[in-house]
RNA sequence: GCGAAAGUGGCGGAAUUGGCAGACGCGCUAGAUUUAGGAUCUAGUGGGCUUCCCCCGUGUGGGUUCGAGUCCCACCUUUCGCACCA
């Protein structure tokens, strides 16, 4: 046996029995349990980053750790393989595709996932851009266009002009587009949506069902839904015959409207000023407006801009006339495009009025204020609680209780309906650019709109294609693509050229490892039963809203579909911290970047992967540390040592032996390792803290060198290091899959270690004989002592008392009294 | 502005239920081994001090408690999310 690890040499040996004996293949057995772990498929970027070696690392360690618990485990990957990188790679260096580039990337970093000894099943690999998945991406499209989930419409949208594509909202941060960073502009297209909206309540409801997800994420996706319980509220406007609708979370206020504001997209603007004195400044209000940038608009700070449009509207409990204005800080996208402002109530409103001298009526009267609150002394809107004034029948009424009656009230009057509002827009997911699943529709002139029939799926996306981008999908281009039959009536026919949004792709992809090879349909029913929802994800806090929320929307819709029974994909989701180098994230152009293939040829895989678990908890940002992975080589090597040093004696053995009568150092490193069991354990299959359950098995490690050191002259108990020593090696396997496995073979076992069972600890083997008590005096430690472990609460008390220096503590003072904690400590209050 | 999380040695971090703060690792110091270096092994390593005794110590200030890193209140800093959504 080698007297040091070598990596390299083991680790080829072991990639390759591994392979021929398929040894990661998902188990069947129909007496274990199923356990689905999955980490965020890769975008084929080409090269592996730190990030990934996190998240593979983690998602490894479980899916290895499940297995030995006695579990078939389904643990695939795959690649979330369409995309613009693709495109912008072949638009630059001229001469290579864009698939062509995407599978030569693919062929790589599959490479680069397999040298870091992760357990997938690769014979269930699914690659989005192929044509064995993206039809089925189609098929999903084509049900939810028959059952209305998937529609088209023109609407004002997000454009990134440095991507030449539409954008979906969740794509669009601080107005800048998520990919690039580039501000987007808004355009009036047709485009095709996905009804997420349908889904809203229930995405938010089903947060109940995800009780071990980030309390975080869940939050970033409730405000992303923005519910809010209001009223739509019917105002008429005098002299003309249309209705002006609101919508309001404060139906209590509706005395205090002072004002309307529309929105300068509302249709009511034009019918209000045609042909008045207002019309041309009004127009030319809207078109300054529209000129203004989205993000000047919606941001708090910014100054609101306003114009009376000529026209009022009827308050319809008091019949008060109120002016209508326009005004940017309404949006046309959410509510109905137009409020009734109480600025007495509403901070936006407040500074409004205040800026264009509209009138301010107090209608909410604060409990704890003395005298009535007045306009007058209002430096800032009142939102708080309180009662209602100067609101006829509903006077005196508490806000809460105004809210219900004057709800009912305002129903059984046809004044209005309550109503939720939320903020969530449906998801756009045409985007014109070539590499993506193709939309598989076509447009007829006679019959219309037409879903391509499920049997001549999939719409192959064409290989030849000029894809500069436009601003037009690269796809009309091709007449062979575009000039197709109507599968209706038989005639000429033009195709959709819009490809999908690869978000589509991503939020089914977890679905297709159940079942990668059916021809028939997305995956078999009887599969999802068997494995779905997947029990443990992996991924980045990145995609909390944009892959999370569309994963969970398209599972509900496949439940709707009634092909799974699951209404969540993830019952558990662990948010895994990035990796940091000096304190920042890695990146190019901070030039802090370590290369993984780097690490990976000068430590090998099991080195990378126990540094990256053990230097910080999964959830937390990890800084990288050159240092901190030669420890970790040190401590494999440590471990590998005690087995090479030992051998001879170990192999002569059989790990069975009689604790009665050991010694003393004997019992206490039988205790040690029961205890890293427990640890170990706790640590790896319940707290996810991988960090502490190596640092359990260095301990254990640690302990095993002090009992030899300490044995130098006398017998080694080969029985029990060989038992110590196989646990280890046990315990070690899911972080360091190859010199375990070496070990394991080493040590004489038959088949991997990777099949065998996990450990388990014995309660009786974690007792203590004697225990340490801490005396305590006035919650001041003053001394130890060593007593039996069943030592009763009256006798460690006595012993407390009878120290000597607790004597000299307790001379000349009153004791007041003793609080004792059994098998911990004994606290002597004193005065 | 609102919301959430975090703040512990020189560094990464541990302390799971209110009970010995600093596990484990890095770094550092000393010793052993070695021709030397590296590697390895052993011991030490929060600060102070009158040095084996005591005092101080988990962002700051207060509080609850026999006892607080942990609970409560106020504040500071950092990170993240949201930010005219009616």
């Amino acid at each position: 046996m080698q007297e040091y690890f070598n990596f390299d040499e083991v680790e080829k040996k072991w990639t390759t029995r591994w392979h021929e004996e398929n040894l990661y293949k998902t188990g069947d057995d129909p007496n274990k349990e199923n356990y689905y772990v999955l980490e965020m498929f890769p975008y084929p970027s080409g090269n592996l980053h730190m990030g990934h070696v996190r998240v593979y690392s983690i998602g490894d360690v479980i899916a290895r750790y499940k297995r030995m618990q006695g579990y078939n485990v389904l643990h695939p990957m795959g690649w979330d393989a369409f995309g613009l990188p693709a495109e912008n790679a072949a638009i630059k260096h001229g001469n290579i595709h864009p698939q062509e580039w995407t599978w030569k990337n693919i062929d790589n970093m599959r490479r680069q996932l397999k040298a870091m000894g992760l357990s997938y099943d690769w014979d269930r690999e699914v690659t989005t851009a192929k044509e064995d998945y993206y039809r089925w991406t189609q098929w999903f499209f084509v049900q939810m266009y028959n059952n209305g989930m998937a529609y088209k419409k023109e609407s004002t949208v997000n454009w990134c002009p440095s991507c030449d594509t539409v954008l979906a909202n969740e794509q669009v941060v601080n107005n800048a587009c998520e990919r690039c960073d580039t501000e987007v502009e808004s355009r009036d297209l047709e485009q095709w949506f996905f009804k997420i909206t349908d889904y809203a309540e229930q995405l938010l409801e089903d947060h109940k069902l995800l009780d071990n997800w980030p309390e975080k994420v869940k939050i970033m996706q409730k405000n992303w839904i923005g519910r809010s319980e209001g009223m739509r509220i019917k105002f008429s406007v005098k002299g003309v015959d249309e209705e002006l609708e609101v919508f309001t979370t404060r139906p209590d206020t509706l005395y205090g409207a002072t004002y309307m504001v529309l929105a300068p997209e509302h249709p009511l603007v034009k019918d209000l000023t045609k042909g008045t004195e207002m019309e041309s400044k009004v127009e030319e209000f809207v078109a300054r407006v529209k000129r203004q940038k989205e993000m000047e608009r919606t941001s708090a700070e910014s100054d609101k801009m306003g114009l009376f449009t000529g026209g009022y509207a009827i308050n319809p409990v008091n019949g008060e006339e109120i002016p209508i204005m326009i005004a940017n800080y309404v949006l046309m996208s959410y509510g109905t495009g137009a409020i009734m402002a109480v600025p007495a109530h509403d901070e936006r409103d407040f500074s409004f009025a205040r800026k264009y001298d509209l009138p301010i009526k107090v209608v909410i009267q604060p409990e704890a204020r003395e005298e009535i609150l007045t306009a007058a002394d209002m430096d800032e809107a009142y939102t708080g609680n309180g009662y209602l004034i100067n609101s006829e029948e509903y006077n005196g009424l508490s806000v809460t209780d105004a809210f219900a009656k004057m709800g009912k009230d305002f129903e059984a009057k046809g004044i209005g309906n309550l109503e939720v509002n939320y903020r969530l827009r449906d998801w756009l997911i045409s985007r014109q650019r070539y590499w993506g699943t193709p939309i598989p529709i076509v447009y007829c002139d006679d019959c219309g709109v037409q879903p391509i029939p499920e049997a001549d799926l999939p719409v192959k996306l064409p290989h030849d294609v000029e894809f500069s981008p436009t601003g037009e999908s690269p796809l009309t281009t091709v007449e062979e693509f575009v000039n197709t039959t109507c599968p209706a009536c038989g005639g000429a026919a033009k195709r959709e050229t819009d490809t999908m949004d690869t978000f589509v792709d991503s939020s089914w992809y977890f679905l297709r490892y159940l079942d990668p090879h059916n021809e028939a349909e997305p995956f078999a029913k009887e599969e999802s039963k068997n494995w779905f929802p997947v029990d443990q994800y992996i991924g980045g806090i990145e995609h909390a809203i944009l892959h999370l929320l569309y994963s969970r929307f398209f599972t509900k819709v496949v439940h709707d579909m009634e092909l799974t029974d699951a209404v969540e994909p993830f019952t558990n989701w662990l948010a895994q911290g990035m990796v940091l180098k000096d304190g920042a994230k890695m990146s190019k152009s901070k030039g802090n970047v370590v290369d993984p293939e780097e690490i990976l040829a000068e430590y090998g895989a099991d080195t990378a992967r126990l540094f990256i678990l053990f230097a910080s908890p999964p959830e937390k940002d990890l800084e990288w540390s050159e240092k901190g992975v030669e420890g970790a080589d040190r401590f494999l090597n440590r471990v590998w040592r005690l087995v090479s040093d030992n051998l001879a004696g170990l192999k002569k053995v059989d790990a069975d032996y009689q604790i009665d009568n050991f010694s003393k150092e004997e019992k206490s490193l039988h205790r040690a390792l029961h205890v890293a069991i427990k640890k170990v354990s706790e640590d790896v299959g319940e707290r996810l803290n991988f960090n502490t359950a190596i640092s359990a098995i260095m301990e254990l490690t640690n302990e095993v060198y002090s009992y030899l050191n300490d044995r130098k002259s006398k017998d080694t108990n080969y029985q029990l290091l060989k038992d110590v020593m196989e646990k280890t090696v046990l315990m070690l396997a899911p972080f360091a899959p190859y010199m375990t496995e070496e070990l394991w073979e080493e040590l004489g076992q038959e088949g991997s270690v990777h099949r065998a069972s996990w450990p388990e600890y014995n309660k009786k083997a974690l007792q203590k004989d004697e225990i340490t008590i801490v005396v305590q005096i006035n919650g001041k430690v003053r001394d130890k002592l060593n007593v039996p472990a069943k030592i009763s609460k009256t006798d460690m008390e006595e012993k407390a008392m009878d120290r000597e220096r607790v004597q000299e503590y307790l001379a000349g003072k009153e004791v007041i009294k003793t609080i004792i904690v059994p098998g911990k400590l004994v606290n002597i209050v004193i005065r």
